[in-house]
DNA sequence: CACAACTAAGTTGTGCACAACTAAATGGCT
DNA sequence: AGCCATTTAGTTGTGCACAACTTAGTTGTG
């Protein structure tokens, strides 16, 4: 393979890897829009209504989003109703995401977004939970590189 | 399968997708910053240095997006001298994004990219070739439930 | 105890994605 | 010719991701 094709490649696999994600995001977009959630936030409900009150840092710890993205992120919830945010007393640099009752009850509406998704994509179960090692395989030696690259850099 | 293990499922799926989307975003960030260039900055480079001087709407049919997206950063390239946009003149309406000097010249820098890419995901040339095509049948699966969706709520 | 190192959250600034809108040019139709 | 629908870029506003920085609270060490 020459050079060319090697970017020809490279463009392909970009694209089609950008142009994955998208359109994902497209359809969480369409079908959360009936619970007034966006993608992110949508995963952030997810894991308060699975592991219940979470302090920010731990939220961040379970998506891989730092302050910057949740802080703003976990104000709009806090708008919309959905959370409450309180210091720790414990702890006061600490502060605790609790799901408001309004919250709460937004999971029972949830309920049918995984069938959407899932009938979606088109895909069955087991080439989803397929598609998904792969998917973290990749993930895991792609944030491994990235630290490679970087520490190279330095 | 009960409701909670669906949304346990669901957050699992969301979360993997979203993380192998930004570790991908990550890593190119690294290598690319070499270059000076953002990840979807190189993806239109990319599509220059394939095609040519290319329109903005051309650009924007062959990476699916828009000019609310392209106008912004075709500007930012422009003003880094990697391209010059000028009016058609057969169509006033048209702008012809074209590759400067210094555009055409940083593809050479851009050769060692795709490599890097590559041996930064830990997969072959065939499991990539593979991971491809699955998350453009994906895609493309997801572009006609999207569009059903959006069908369906009007 | 005092002070340095660290930690949690938040802020600021840049860039991307996308929806909704505007402005200008074009092309078809009567 | 005159008008209207369409097309192409661009603009505006919202939200996310992330780097770099700030602020305030906590912990460890001399």
């Amino acid at each position: 393979m020459n050079d060319t094709e090697w970017l020809r490649l490279d463009r392909q696999i970009c694209f089609s890897l950008h142009a994955a994600s998208r359109a994902f995001n497209g359809v969480y977009r369409v079908i959360l829009k009936d619970l007034g959630l966006t993608y992110p936030q949508y995963l952030v409900m997810l894991v308060l209504w699975e592991q219940g009150d979470l302090p920010v840092k731990k939220l961040g710890e379970q998506l891989r989003l730092d302050s910057g993205t949740l802080s703003p992120l976990v104000k709009r919830l806090e708008g919309a109703g959905l959370v409450r945010r309180e210091r720790s007393a414990e702890d006061e640099r600490s502060v605790l995401v609790q799901l408001t009752e309004d919250g709460a009850a937004l999971r029972e509406r949830a309920l049918e977004v995984p069938r959407r998704i899932m009938s979606a994509t088109g895909f069955d179960l087991a080439e989803i939970v397929d598609l998904r090692a792969r998917l973290d395989q990749l993930t895991s030696a792609l944030d491994a590189a990235a630290e490679a690259e970087a520490r190279a850099a330095r």
